[in-house]
DNA sequence: GGCAAAAAGGAAATCGTTTTCCTTCCCCCG
DNA sequence: CGGGGGAAGGAAAACGATTTCCTTTTTGCC
């Protein structure tokens, strides 16, 4: 492991200054013919690379963005990722990552010194909304995925509160009546997605029941399951925080004898690749996860840039219905279901 | 956006050198308590956090390391960086990510100028077996995963000739005759698994029919599946290159009409977390994704420490058969397949 | 009380660039 | 032929730390 050449060694193997050098290389001034020769000659010879340190310390520009997600496992935030290192790519930037679920207490710490290294970041977690203050101050541009974030800062996100309204404007039209919903327990980042389908509900005169997830996962649909099933008053349909909350759930279900959407309606929220394979595939609702990841990027070079974001404050993205095999039509009150596994006699 | 506070301020705030302060911060000598104190009040006051860019130019240590991935959605990498990150983060190191897929051309110089901002990398990608020296020269320590890297370079890696050897043995001692293989064209990397099936096969008697996809991904999973069965010789198997491939395939096979396990087997390799879920579940081959991600970030960061890694060349890790509802036992050459759900009559 | 040795803290070089002035040098024109 | 002006290239000061010597103080001990 020899060590690498630097502007020094191409300076003195062309026989200029190092001042020229660097001004050849970033194309600050131009030389005469012999010199740049001379100059990219050195430069091949000895395969330099400038070190993008050094070069950071002076231009103060480091040419890489923060990520911070909750949970890389989760598709959705794969997505984001994707988005997200698309259109960094694009614009000469690397994303510098942090998964920070196994370490939510030191998340402020980490994004503190992840700070130093990056020239913007992209928050996507589920960070308490108390300690939002202290990632702006930390001097970088920050664009918040996934939330609203506080007065004069910048977010994106879904519009959370209309994708829960229109499942719950689906379910009724489909004539549930007795309509549940998984939520997500700690830190409730799902506020909106309850609200919006409480309301849709409420215009119909019904209210969903509601059951806790710890936390939004394929394990914690698993385990949710039969609380839900097992309860008084056996539900209709289903509505899981997410897709991933859905399909553990649907797992189970199926393994109970409970057949889907023949039994029970379910449906999931984020429209993750998997949704279409499931058995039924499963309604949801497409949260655009990659343009997600996409805008929030543009966002952010903007703010780099110095530019005015196109969209200061919250960008809200439209949900879209994806209608599949989950959930289907219900006769009214009592249906009689014709075939071998008649079930219903509601009261 | 004021400027931050450097060493230089804490130093003048606290009455002492910045050599002191620096020294200090770091524990490489003891002060007297006045002077700790002061210092240590001037850091707080100040909310002073040591620029890493500097600290990196000095020491030469980075703090982060570069992983690059073919495919972030593929849950199968993502369960790489899962792995990896854990460990680099247990370590005090970040993530610096690149998603080559969609500039494979660019890769190596990606790669290059990844180097410079990292203390070492993680490769898993499809990268030509030629490009590989190029990465070594970089003069960084590197961990190639998932293939087997030129001699005297660390990798990790399932052993694919394996894993697909006892799928092989497995479709055989269940009655299957006319197997089909759906690999993965471009690159080839899926040599070991092609021999390791082919051998397999051919202790019996039989060989693979192969079929080509262009990428690992759902989608050609899809697109293959009509190929693969609307061919004369219709299998009774299916091997595919990957889950992601295989649950692609399964979803178009059963829109086709035919029954899965009933009509066709399919296999898959990897184990991603959706295979439990889809219909019929998915049998395939665990390749331990995530523990990859983190035996080879250990392997890493003891190359780092310029320790001996424990284990130098290629370390393999073992697959294990996951038997799930998509393979099926057949019975001899000519199966009537009397009622719609009967099936077996082993003998 | 005196002297050596250890403790405490600081000056300055360094890492590899960028960037802001300068200094030459050359050419052209009156 | 002299002088003005631009072109070409270089010197040196940053950027914000770490680290290697030093120079002072203390302290310990007889």
């Amino acid at each position: 492991m020899k060590k690498r050449p630097t502007i020094r060694d191409v300076a003195g193997q062309a026989g200029v200054s190092i001042a020229t050098v660097s001004k050849f290389i970033n194309g600050t001034q131009r030389f005469s013919a012999a010199v740049e020769r001379r100059i990219q000659a050195a430069i091949d010879e000895l395969a330099y690379h400038s070190n993008p340190l050094a070069r950071s310390m002076i231009t103060g520009k480091t040419g890489s963005i923060g990520v911070v997600i909750l949970d890389i496992l989760n598709p959705h935030f794969t997505n984001i990722v994707k988005g997200a290192n698309r259109i960094a790519l694009e614009h000469g930037y690397n994303l510098l990552f942090v998964d920070t679920e196994e370490s939510q207490a030191r998340e402020s710490d980490l994004i503190a010194a992840l700070s130093r290294r990056v020239d913007g970041l992209i928050v996507s977690t589920r960070m308490p909304q108390e300690d939002l203050p202290g990632v702006l101050a930390l001097g970088k541009p920050v664009v918040f995925s996934g939330r609203v974030a506080p007065e004069g800062s910048v977010s994106i996100g879904i519009d959370a509160y209309a994708a829960a309204y229109m499942i719950g404007e689906l379910l009724v039209k489909q004539g549930h009546r007795k309509i549940a919903y998984v939520g997500f327990a700690p830190a409730r980042p799902d506020q909106e997605r309850i609200k919006g389908l409480t309301d849709s509900l409420a215009a119909h005169g019904l209210a969903p029941t509601r059951f806790e997830a710890q936390g939004p996962t394929l394990a914690e649909g698993e385990r949710v399951c039969s609380t839900v099933l097992l309860g008084k008053g056996k539900p209709d349909a289903v509505v899981c925080y997410n897709d991933l909350v859905a399909i553990g759930f649907m797992g189970v279900a199926t393994t109970l004898g409970i057949r889907i959407p023949e039994d029970l309606s379910v449906v999931g929220i984020d429209n993750i690749p998997f949704g279409r394979f499931t058995s039924p595939a499963l309604t949801t609702v497409d949260t655009q996860s990659e343009k997600l990841g996409e805008e929030g990027m543009r966002l952010l070079l903007r703010l780099i840039a110095g530019e005015d974001p196109p969209a200061p404050g919250h960008t809200r993205l439209e949900p879209r219905l994806v209608l599949r095999d989950s959930t289907r039509v219900r006769l009214a009150e009592a249906s009689p279901g014709p075939a071998p596994k008649a079930r219903r006699r509601a009261g």
